[in-house]
DNA sequence: GTCTATACTGAGATAGAC
DNA sequence: GTCTATCTCAGTATAGAC
């Protein structure tokens, strides 16, 4: 029943990569300046185009970010079903803390727009951002069910602690911190964050 | 060769009580609100003075913002010593934790200010707040090595991995979450993240 | 659909009377 | 030192020409 899918003409072309353009900008500089630091006319000049321009393909500011944040979380997911499904839920579950904070060492916005309450609020009031990250939610939360029952997580504490604290992982501080100092390798961060989120900072 | 306290006026009592009331308010908007969504006029409407008069007591919304910090770092440094000094360090570092963790849940401005790249910049040129983190950092810096001396902290984590651990889970978004999510009072949060802060996620 | 130019608003900071 | 009123500026969003 899949119609073939319509041939693109070349402004419609053109059009698609200025958008994956603009959100890659939006992610680059929300990742850096923060949501309230990042200005329409920081995005314009670093896309290159004309800040009026931005609003022909983005209603808002709101609504750019909120773009930003579906298309990582929709990546996130991708990353998340290509993880072997062989392995205990356990590894999987560290295999995706580890895809997530090489994601945003590499520049990218956090999964959780800590540094903003003004972002954070318009958010949940988004219907596309609120379906993926509760579809994502959904997925890890059944990685998490089948790592309780095969007894591999600490006993005392709630499967909704355990979903937070992944997500909240990937905007610790822990990590700009790191990177600043310059004395650890991106490949060092990740492994002493994975390490002391599931195994803990005591011996 | 200390001289007796010069006695202080009512006017100028009066003064330095307006002055803490000050920082009481700025501490419970930026705890609640976030340093760029609170403004001027919140502070000034929450102490019940006029805005303008906030600038007789602090040059600008950043210097207020500092003042805070430090006062919170000094109270910190205050409850970090108050400690047993009998107890092994690892569990005076625990405890040092639970400390900030409930201070955090009862309102107060998180240690860090991840929530704001601006404040965030600008506290790192500001004498006063680097001398009292630095002072701090300095004092837990040598719990670290007292409790890495006795085995007490995972080998492979580095000295400074664990003093900006414990730093971040005091703006771990996972405490808002789980408190606005209801289902755990404070004392179950606080138990968890310090559980899953020392012994980790995994069973 | 892209540009330049501009309207509008919120908020930090200041002036001047009392 | 506190108030009211105002200045100033940055930044979102829009208008209108091409």
């Amino acid at each position: 029943m899949n119609l073939p899918p319509p041939r693109k003409s070349f402004r419609e072309t053109q059009f698609e990569l200025r958008e994956e353009a603009i959100l890659d900008a939006t992610n680059r500089l929300l990742g850096d300046k923060g949501y309230e630091a990042m200005s329409m006319d920081d995005i314009a000049a670093e896309v290159g185009i004309a800040k009026g321009s931005l609003y022909k393909h983005f209603e808002s500011k709101e609504a750019l970010a909120a773009a930003v944040m579906v298309r990582l979380l929709d990546q996130t997911r991708a990353a998340l079903d290509a993880l072997s499904p062989e392995r205990p839920a356990i590894e999987r579950l560290e295999g995706l803390l580890r895809w997530t904070l090489s994601q945003r060492l590499s520049g990218s916005v956090p999964h959780l727009p800590s540094t903003s309450p003004a972002l954070q609020h318009s958010l949940l009031t988004n219907r596309g951002y609120m379906d993926a990250l509760l579809g994502l939610s959904e997925r890890i939360g059944e990685m998490i069910q089948e790592a309780r029952a095969a007894g591999s997580l600490r006993a005392t504490l709630r499967d909704e602690f355990v979903l937070y604290t992944l997500y909240a992982r990937t905007c610790d501080p822990t990590l700009e911190f790191l990177k600043a100092g310059g004395s650890m390798s991106d490949a060092e961060i990740v492994e002493q964050m994975v390490s002391a989120c599931f195994r803990g900072l005591a011996a």
